[in-house]
DNA sequence: AGCCTTTTCGCAATCGTTTGCACGTGCTAG
DNA sequence: CTAGCACGTGCAAACGATTGCGAAAAGGCT
C-alpha cells in the first residue's frame, strides 16, 4: 500500500519568506543577499548566514514570481516546423546550450508548417513571457507570424532562413558557396550536363540554392538550363521522387544532380533506381545537409554538411546580445557548409 | 534607419485591467466571463461584451501571473539524455502533441547521461513549477533524480525504462515479446549459435534485453551461452565496434547477434567488416529500434521497431491523468515492438 | 562633539490573475 | 406583503519575488 497522504502533503518548496525568518532577516535582505548583483548592498556576515540558510533549506527561487515581477521569464521560444525532421534536433542542441550557461530556457514548438498555426504558436510564447523567438520554419517572404514578432516587439533571430528586411538577424549557411562547392566537384569529374532539384519556391533554402545553382553555373561556363531545374513540393522523399520523375518526363539528358536537401537525393534516388539508373555509374548524385546515416546508405551520399550545432549556438548568442541591449544592430553571420565526398559521385562516362 | 523608438514602446500585451477598464466592469468579472468554467456565474450579455473586448484587443492571459496565483504552470518537463540521439524526438513528438491538446507545453532538457545534472535539471524544472516529468533518462536503479522526484511529490512518468518500485508509472515496449520475435526469427533461419550484444549493464533496456535474450533462447531450446553475451559500454556505434571485438577476442563460434540498440548493430557492423565477416553471409545480424535509414544501409538492418511516437503519447496521457486525479493507480503500460525483417538477416550456412 | 557620508537593512508597492466573500438587485413563494 | 433565494457583480486578499525609497546604525571628518 503506497502512502498517499505524504505524497500528497511533500509539496513544500521553501520561499523566500521562510527563509527570511528562517535567518531572521526582512524578505528583501534575502532577495538581495541571494542575487549575486545585489550583494554587495548587504553585510558580509548577513550575506553568508542567508546563503547558508538557503543551502540547508535547499531554496529554489520561483521563477514565475520573478518573472512576473520583472516582466522577463528568461525564457526563450523556439519555433520549427518538425522536430522529427533530424536536421532541427542539432540546432536545438545548439540553442539549448548556449541559452543554458546564460541561465536561460527553451521551449519548443512545432507549427508542422502551417502558417496560421504559427500564429498562435507566438501568441502562447507571449503569454509564456519569451524574451525572444528563434524561428527555424522554413519560409522566406510573406511570413505573418514573423510580422507578429516585429509588431510586438518582440526579438526574433531567424535560422537557416532569411528575411527580405534588414531588421531582423538571422544566421544562415552559405549557399551560394556550398553549391558552387558542388558543382566545382562535379565538373572537375567531368559533368557539364548538371541537373538541379530545388526545393519549395516558397522556402528561402529553395530560392537560395536554386540561385546558387544557376550562379555557379555559370560561372564555370556551363548552360544554366532551366529545363535542368525541377521543384519540389516538399523536402521529403516522396517529393524527392516526383520531382525527378517530373525532370526524367522532359527528356533533357544529365549525368548529374544536385539535390537541395539529402531527403530530395534520397527520393532522387529511388526514382533514378526505378527508371533504371544506376548511382553513380549513370548519375552522380549530391545532397545538403549531411544527415545522419547517409554515410552509410547504398551508395554513400556525396553531400554538403552544414554547422548545425554551430548555427543554433551562434543563433542565441545573437539573440542573448540583442536581449542585453535592444539597440544593438541586427546581423547576419553565415557559416561555410563543407562539401563530404563520398560515393555517389564519380567521373563522368 | 530603422524606427528604434517604435520598437522598444511597441511592447504592450493588453492586461485584464485595461480589459475591464474597456468594457466597464470589474477584472473579476472579466476574469470569470474569459473562463469557460466560471463564464455561467456571469450574465450572458456582459460574458459576450467581455469576449467581444478581449478579441479585439487581443487579449492574451499572463500565464506567469496565472501560475503564480494558482500553482499550476500547466507545465510539464521532459527529461531526456541527447535530444540529437534519432530515438528522442519521436518520443517528444508524441509528448508534446498530447499535452497541446490539454493546453500544457513541455519543456525539454538534455542530461548527457549526467546522473547530478540530473538533480540539478529536475530543481530547474521546479522552479518553473512544472506540474509533473516526463523522464526518458536510461538509467535503471540507484537514480537519484526521480529519487528527488518522489520525495518532492513531483508526478514522473518513465518511458522506455521502468523502475523497481511500483510508485511509479511507466510506458516501455515488450522487450521480452520482441527479443523473443527475433530470436524466433533467426532459429526458423536456422540459426542455433546466437549472440547478442547487450546494452550497458546500468540500463534498463540493457538489463531487459538481455534477460529477455537468456529466456528466448531457453524458450528455443538453444544454450544459452554467457559467452555469447557481451555488454556494451554505452549506446553508441564505438562501443558496438568495442563490443563486438570483445565478443570475436573470445573465440566462440556464432552466425547470428543480435544488438540491443541500432548503434550498437552498426558498430558490430563495422567490427565485423574489419574482422573480414560479411553480412549476412557469414553472419546475420538484428538491431533494435528501427531509426531512420537502417532501412537504406548496406545491407539493410532487421531490426525491432518499437512504436516510439504512440508511447510519448501515452505517457502524456498517463501523466495528465495522474494530474487531474493524483489518487489514480500507478501504472505500467507495454507497447508492442514489431520486428522488420530486411537484408541484414538471412538463412545459416 | 557635531555633522555628514556611507553602509546596511526594513517598508511597502507592484507585477497580472484567481477566488472566497459580500453586496445588491429582482424574483418567487408562502 | 415580505422573507428568502438565486443570480450577477464588485471588493480585496492572496501567490512569491523585486526594488525604489527611507531610516537607522556605523564610521569619518573637522
Amino acid at each position: 500500500m503506497v502512502d498517499r497522504s505524504q505524497r500528497a502533503t511533500a509539496r513544500k518548496a521553501t520561499t523566500l519568506k521562510q527563509l527570511a525568518a528562517h535567518v531572521g532577516v526582512h524578505v528583501s535582505t534575502v532577495s538581495r543577499a541571494l542575487n549575486p548583483e545585489t550583494r554587495n548592498l548587504i553585510g558580509p556576515e548577513v550575506a553568508k548566514r542567508v546563503l547558508a540558510a538557503a543551502n540547508e533549506l535547499g531554496y529554489v527561487p520561483n521563477s514565475m514570481a520573478a518573472a512576473l515581477r520583472t516582466g522577463q521569464s528568461r525564457t526563450v521560444g523556439i519555433l520549427i516546423p518538425d522536430l522529427m525532421n533530424p536536421v532541427f534536433p542539432p540546432f536545438i542542441r545548439g540553442i539549448q546550450d548556449t541559452l543554458d550557461g546564460a541561465g536561460y530556457t527553451a521551449i519548443i514548438a512545432n507549427s508542422d508548417g502551417d502558417k496560421d498555426y504559427e500564429r498562435v504558436i507566438v501568441q502562447k510564447m507571449q503569454a509564456r513571457f519569451v524574451a525572444g523567438l528563434i524561428m527555424a520554419t522554413a519560409l522566406y517572404r510573406d511570413d505573418p507570424a514573423v510580422g507578429e514578432c516585429i509588431e510586438k516587439g518582440i526579438p526574433v533571430v531567424l535560422i537557416n532562413r532569411g528575411v527580405d528586411n534588414r531588421e531582423i538577424s538571422a544566421v544562415v549557411s552559405d549557399d551560394g558557396a556550398g553549391i558552387a562547392a558542388a558543382v566545382e566537384h562535379l565538373v572537375r569529374l567531368g559533368h557539364r550536363r548538371i541537373a538541379h532539384a530545388a526545393g519549395p519556391p516558397e522556402t528561402y533554402t529553395g530560392m537560395m540554392r536554386r540561385r546558387a545553382f544557376l550562379n555557379a553555373m555559370q560561372a564555370s561556363g556551363l548552360p544554366a538550363d532551366e529545363d535542368l531545374i525541377v521543384f519540389a513540393s516538399g523536402y521529403t522523399v516522396p517529393a524527392g521522387r516526383e520531382a525527378l520523375a517530373a525532370l526524367l518526363e522532359r527528356g533533357k539528358p544529365f549525368s548529374a544532380l544536385i539535390a537541395a536537401n539529402d531527403q530530395l537525393a534520397l527520393g532522387a534516388l529511388d526514382g533514378l533506381a526505378e527508371a533504371g539508373l544506376r548511382v553513380p555509374r549513370d548519375v552522380s548524385l549530391v545532397g545538403f545537409n549531411d544527415m545522419p546515416l547517409v554515410d552509410r546508405i547504398d551508395p554513400p551520399l556525396t553531400t554538403l554538411r552544414i554547422q548545425h550545432y554551430e548555427m543554433g549556438a551562434e543563433a542565441a548568442r545573437i539573440l542573448l546580445d540583442e536581449l542585453a541591449d535592444p539597440q544593438r544592430d541586427r546581423r547576419t553571420v553565415m557559416l561555410e557548409p563543407q562539401l563530404i565526398v563520398r560515393g555517389s559521385t564519380a567521373p563522368a562516362t
